[in-house]
DNA sequence: TACATAATTGAAAGCGCTTTGGATGCCACT
DNA sequence: AGTGGCATCCAAAGCGCTTTCAATTATGTA
């Protein structure tokens, strides 16, 4: 069932029934009426391609999804993705979700881009110096980046959290524990969450002339076994340290069975902060020890960032075009006094 | 810049740039080359919209994602996301995905289906008395289903695990190691593969004249929290019991946490067998107690499914229309011998 | 009654691509 | 010279929708 076959069986034109369809206001209320009622009995569906092409909108935004074979699946992805897709329901929004290698993401970003199946993109995992922000920039399609690049001046529109803000908190109050020897386990080093988290670290320690040892900081992907590997490193270090931050609860979950296997008690011999995204699998609340963390809902931040790229589509904005969300720091049971020597 | 354009610059026909570009034979080789080498210096890439319009594929696979504001995001898809990407990017394909409200899965996949926006379909959590398959079958697009309705002989397509027979393996080695008090810890009771879960449970048990006591099962979204909740319900029971079966890792979190919690040891006063889908987040050789289960890849099952689903569409088929994959039942530390009264 | 105005509806031209059904020229072969 | 076959190429017709421009009818006003 067509436009035109709709038409024909009504008796109209394709011309009145697509501008009764789509709210124009200059059909008839009558006639509308027999249109919404002939389309409930047909199940009729426009053609999104065709509607596409000739409006060249067709209600999607599309992103990057990083794979590879041996390329494992990250739950912050999935979390981030739900986000999204609660804000695009309402509006009955899609995603087109291309695939790509890692080492394919901006070919991949211009190919989706330019394809015209999608009318606004979404970035994420920022690196550093993202090369993907010169094409998104040369673009002009709406895009909105989650994270930052450290390069300059940000000058396209973001979505962060204050990492630098959260990490320097996390720290003072180990700081102020009491707590000397610090090891920060991170994400890759590459990404710009990375740095900035490092940064705040740095930054706390140095205001009470402490510094991170070069030994004292992992940067891997955040999965559970490169925690327990970084802190079975942290752990043999000669002067071990005793205050641990941590980038994500993944990294902390296996962090934390370094910690039991090694027979140290978690919130007495080492004290953990970890960044919590809010992972439905990993709440803090319920590790056995329950996490001291600084939290920002990565589904809330897929939310929004859905709202501002659906809503600059239907030019229902304007949307404030840089938005630093700031992080909550919760103290549970996994920080404590530094242990006495 | 568009096909008209590119074959004005070229001084050709937009046919035989297009025929150029999608590799017909009818074509000089000179003239191809010339082609080639212009789409390389203009960066021109043809409109997907217009592509899917003139020739009714495009290259995508369309799914429906259950999301609401309270849903909880499930590792599971995210998965078998991962399984799905890995597959597609290899022959440029991408995904369209529909999130909808969980009541809503029928609608919002005749939607995708007649958008035009897909060409073959994918549908998961399959329900018991699945109402999507009716409607699948109408509608004349390449789909596959993971998983089975309950209904009658399946004359669709589909992959499903060997739910039945992995539980009741998995009961059978149970009760060789003397249990005789079991439980279920299943997910939701309309899912499909829980009803085939519990009756493979059902049908070991009733080899040795033993039954599964209303009270020792418990259907329930399969987050930890749930597991908790259930296992602390077993734990008060008047006969406890002593061998557990469990729908997923997830669960098993939770319901670890609740043996732990009771001050009971994992693998003595409780055994456990859970299912294990692969999430990497969740490795069962992790646990604090390795953990017993019965294991079958989900992110291969994507893979898997991609295949058929882009196969078909590329008519690079035929394909086995039904696939029912065994499972492994891989013994750990979590399942021992019944403990003596 | 005559004419301007508003309310409805339609015909047809795209949107950017693929593909059918010819053209055209060139060669070999009778 | 006449014929058929090949290799190349092109004009134009769609694919299913939106939107411009114009036509038609109904309504109100002088």
């Amino acid at each position: 069932m067509n436009l035109k076959q709709l038409s024909e069986l009504l008796g109209l034109s394709q011309t009145t029934v697509s501008r009764a369809l789509n709210g124009y206001p200059e059909v008839n209320e009558a006639t509308r009426e027999r249109v919404l009622q002939a389309v409930k009995e047909t199940g009729y569906r426009p053609n999104k391609a065709a509607q596409r092409l000739a409006t060249g909108k067709a209600g999607s935004i599309g992103l990057v999804m990083p794979t590879a074979p041996g390329h494992q699946s990250d739950v912050h992805f999935g979390e981030f993705l739900a986000g999204l897709g609660e804000e695009a329901v309402r509006h009955d929004f899609h995603f087109v979700i291309m695939p790509a290698d890692p080492d394919d993401e901006v070919a991949a970003l211009r190919r989706l881009a330019i394809s015209g199946n999608v009318d606004a993109l979404f970035v994420a995992y920022m690196r550093a110096h993202d090369p993907r922000l010169a094409m998104l920039k040369s673009l002009s399609m709406p895009y909105v980046v989650h994270g930052r690049s450290f390069d300059s001046e940000p000058d396209y529109p973001y979505l962060d959290i204050d990492n630098e803000g959260a990490f320097y908190d996390a720290t003072r109050l180990l700081l102020q524990l009491g707590h000397t020897r610090f090891a920060l386990m991170n994400g890759p080093m590459h990404l710009d969450f990375a740095i900035r988290r490092k940064n705040g670290v740095i930054s706390a320690l140095l205001e009470r002339g402490l510094a991170l040892e070069e030994g004292c900081m992992s940067h891997a992907l955040m999965t559970d076994e490169q925690g327990l590997l970084a802190m079975e490193h942290f752990l043999q270090l000669p002067e071990r340290p005793t205050a641990i931050l941590c980038s994500s609860t993944v990294l902390a979950l296996g962090a934390i069975r370094a910690v039991n296997q090694a027979g140290l008690r978690l919130g007495e011999d080492i004290s953990l902060i970890a960044h919590d995204d809010v992972l439905p699998l990993l709440k803090p609340e319920n590790f056995s020890v329950p996490l001291t963390t600084t939290r920002s809902s990565l589904r809330a931040a897929g939310v929004r960032i859905a709202q501002r790229l659906i809503g600059t589509v239907k030019h229902a904005g304007p949307f404030p075009d840089q938005e630093l969300w700031k992080t909550e720091l919760i103290v549970r049971a996994s920080t404590g006094p530094a242990p006495r020597p």
